[in-house]
DNA sequence: GCAAGGTC
């Protein structure tokens, strides 16, 4: 009764899916292949055509698609930024224009006399805002009421199954909500980004014309100057070093072995800070003339296999490994994905669907000059699972399609589809096995250690060598229970060296960790912040990127003024603003008057306070960058006041303040993760266990396996353990919340995200003990349990009680 | 000329 249709009358059904790769594939799949490619009125833009039956009505359907957005979101004509007074523009209403007019065309050309329209965009909220956009062009051509004569299909993956089930279950109409957040975040973005840019450009142009030298346009944007201002995190860290001497022992044995008469044990409390300490030890030693073995143990360590690849995995390799800048690789990928040699290279899935068809693979690359052997093997002996990675729903990891050898393909592209290729056959290939060996020594009281590593079976490093986490080091040929001959103990002296330059590789993982663009957008904001002269990329040291003059003062001045404008939170505070328009808790217009309040008033006083910025961008770029002609102009920077001297509204400093997000706290987040202990190598799971002292803010952990256990991260104000895993050590991303007065992450983020056992910056905060002296290196051994958790000279987590 | 998000 829905469907005004008359009997026997053919329905004129159209699907729109987001790119034409996939209107190709859903053809394909719904049609069963019989779908024919007809003529759209753009080229890129196919209109595929079958019939079939629809509800149980017979229908011709056309399957088409757009090109990502149709709309862009700008300010009316009338309106010239660049002349108007900026802070207008938080007020000034925007506009959708076409990105393409014969887009727009072709939808309703299609879409002309249509009796339903099925909805096929991504699945994502930028999908739900491009129906709506889709809509705008059938709207006149449906039925009346055209609500009920427009589907939504909802799918996870392109798998024949996964693509018939949501055929079966299309829903009625797109979500309205997720939509209204996107619409919501072009407006705050656009407002933001072109009033700070155009305010913060024409006043320092006017100023120093000079800049113009340097870049056209001194942009800001909630992504791009988090990204800048990762990389000055890093510089100023490095500019505060301090190298610290530190000094050890080094002990050197007699052995048997004609080729190494000499070993060399290594101090199990591996340095220390004080020199008269370490002298005191020797002097302690120096009598014993002979070094026991007291222990070896013996246990085979294996190295995981990677994840299926995802496009910041991509692009971090392309970087560190050959060099390449993500723009590039990106561009590389598409063509590469475009001439059907890879599947869809933006994804953020590292798991293939359960139904991948890995033996179609392997079968198109078994004969390749290069890797067709490895192919067949896997083909032949069967080939190994894959490890479990994370489906987020949108694309399967970046796998081969076509199969080509080097002749077919340019250089850079032949690099990229290689990497692709041989990670997509380590994926489902044997973990590397290694035999690892290791004695330890008693000289005195002191303990030493000698240890040796070999691979026993080269498993996935076989087609991916250059993962190999460790090169072969020899086994020991030392027995338990022996005494070998000191030849010498002496004291050895090092110094801590600063950290270098954060590379565009470790750039990403910030960005991927704090949320800081999409995998889609991460390579544009990288190349804007390089393009506009705040960052140069040194290529020589794997591409690490060194703040300019520029990019440095303008860090500070964002930072003195008003930090939040430079930290993450610039980007989840908008994000999280319109979360919550998606999960319709707040309404679409409340929100956006509220952060463009807020950011209006940060952009007031960003402009009241420009003198400052003048000042720092006068005496670290204007003068520094003159210094050859005109020497010495030496102005000192002026003492930074405080906010609360310059009268800045103390309850902006912080968005806890703000009503907004007493509503949004209430969400809860997903945990059904497992955080894994790399103590025990993730045999047990590390359980959250209250602490002794019930005033104690801690978060204590303890392995449910080896008992390992530590409390870290004090005065918290959340501590999650997230879905996703760690690359390296498959244990589970933990993120923690600080208020921001107590933020002990860099730049006093309120927040951080990565491995607590590989990430950064968790390493520098939390106080691991070592695994008890006498297990650590053995996972099955017990004496975990009682022996206390402050081996090695370094005193732990006795500072906890209050 | 200006943001960030899609995409060919």
């Amino acid at each position: 009764t829905l469907y005004k249709t008359g009997k026997g009358k053919t329905l004129k059904i159209m699907m729109v899916a987001e790119k034409p790769s996939i209107a190709k594939t859903i053809a394909g799949i719904l049609s069963g292949g019989t779908a024919r490619e007809g003529k759209g009125i753009i080229k890129s833009c196919s209109v595929w055509e079958y019939e079939g039956d629809f509800k149980g009505y017979k229908a011709k359907f056309h399957i088409t698609s757009v090109a990502g957005h149709m709309y862009s979101r700008d300010f009316p004509e009338k309106v010239d930024t660049w002349s108007c007074d900026p802070k207008s523009l938080f007020e000034e209403e925007t506009i959708q224009t076409p990105t393409s007019k014969a887009l727009c065309k072709h939808i309703q050309t299609v879409g002309k006399d249509i009796d339903f329209l099925l909805l096929w965009l991504d699945c994502d909220r930028e999908g739900e805002n491009i129906c709506f956009e889709v809509i705008e062009n059938v709207k006149t051509s449906l039925p009346f009421p055209k609500e009920n004569h427009i589907f939504r299909a909802k799918f996870s993956s392109l798998a024949n199954k996964d693509i018939k089930a949501a055929y079966e279950e299309i829903i009625h109409m797109p979500n309205e909500y997720e939509s209204k957040s996107v619409e919501a975040r072009q407006i705050i973005d656009l407002k933001i980004g072109i009033a700070f840019s155009v305010f913060q450009t024409l006043r320092l142009r006017e100023k120093y014309p000079m800049i113009e030298n340097v870049s056209r346009v001194i942009s800001y944007g909630p992504c791009q100057f988090p990204t800048l201002g990762f990389c000055i995190e890093r510089a100023e860290r490095i500019k505060k070093f301090v190298p610290e001497p530190y000094w050890y022992l080094n002990a050197t044995i007699k052995s048997d072995s004609a080729v190494t008469p000499n070993l060399s044990l290594k101090w199990k409390r591996k340095k220390l800070f004080d020199q008269t300490s370490v002298e005191i030890i020797q002097t302690e030693i120096s009598s014993c003339t002979t070094a026991w073995c007291n222990r070896i143990s013996e246990y085979t360590e294996s190295q995981n296999k990677p994840l299926g690849l995802n496009t910041v995995k991509l692009l971090k390799v392309a970087s560190s490994g050959f060099g390449l800048s993500s723009h590039v690789t990106m561009r590389i990928a598409e063509h590469l994905y475009l001439s059907g040699f890879i599947t869809y290279p933006r994804t953020e899935s590292t798991a293939y669907s359960s139904n991948f068809n890995f033996n179609e693979v392997l079968e198109a690359h078994k004969s390749h000059p290069d890797w067709g052997y490895y192919a067949s093997g896997l083909l032949e002996e069967g080939h190994e699972k894959p490890r479990a990675g994370v489906d987020a729903g949108d694309h399967p990891p970046i796998t081969p399609v076509r199969c080509a050898d080097q002749s077919q393909l340019q250089d850079l592209d032949w690099k990229i589809y290689q990497f692709i290729t041989q990670n997509f056959l380590a994926t489902i290939s044997k973990p590397a096995k290694y035999k690892v060996v290791k004695a330890e020594f008693i000289i005195g009281p002191e303990f030493f250690e000698l240890s040796g590593k070999q691979m026993v079976s080269s498993g996935f490093l076989e087609i991916t060598p250059w993962l190999s986490s460790s090169q072969d080091v020899e086994l020991p040929d030392i027995q338990q229970g022996v005494e070998y001959e000191i030849n010498s103990i002496e004291i050895k002296e090092g110094k801590t060296t600063s950290p270098g330059y954060l590379t565009e590789s470790d750039l990403i993982s910030c960005m991927e960790a704090n949320e800081i663009g999409t995998d889609a957008s991460i390579p544009t904001h990288i190349k804007n912040i390089i393009d506009r002269g705040y960052v140069k990329v040194n290529t020589k040291k794997g591409r690490s990127l060194v703040p300019t003059n520029l990019g440095m003062a303008l860090g500070r001045a964002y930072c003195e003024i008003d930090s939040e404008l430079i930290l993450p939170k610039v980007r989840s505070y908008i994000e999280k603003s319109c979360d919550a328009i998606a999960k319709g808790k707040v309404t679409f217009k409340s929100v956006v008057d509220h952060v463009l309040k807020t950011f209006k008033q940060k952009f007031e006083f960003y402009s009241e306070q420009f003198a400052l910025v003048d000042k720092i961008i006068k005496s670290d770029f204007v003068d520094k960058y003159g210094e050859e002609r005109k020497k010495d102009k030496g102005n000192k920077n002026q003492a930074v006041k405080d906010y609360k001297e310059i009268g800045f509204p103390q309850e902006m400093r912080s968005y806890e303040h703000c009503k907004l997000f007493e509503e949004v706290k209430t969400i809860t987040v997903e945990k059904t993760a497992h955080l894994h202990c790399n103590i025990c190598k993730n045999k047990g799971t590390m359980k959250k266990i209250k602490p002794k002292n019930k005033r104690d803010t801690s978060i204590h952990l303890r392995c449910s396996q080896c008992k390992y256990e530590f409390s870290c991260f004090k005065d918290c104000n959340k501590f999650e353990i997230l879905k996703n895993g760690c690359e390296n050590c498959n244990s589970s991303l933990v993120r923690v919340n600080y208020p921001v007065k107590d933020s002990p992450f860099p730049m006093s983020a309120n927040q951080h995200t990565g491995c607590l056992f590989c990430d950064e910056v968790y390493k520098e905060i939390v106080e691991y003990p070592e695994a008890s002296e006498n297990s650590s290196s053995q996972p099955e051994n017990k004496k975990a349990e009682d022996k206390p958790a402050d081996a090695g000279g370094i005193i732990i987590s006795k500072k906890k009680k209050r």
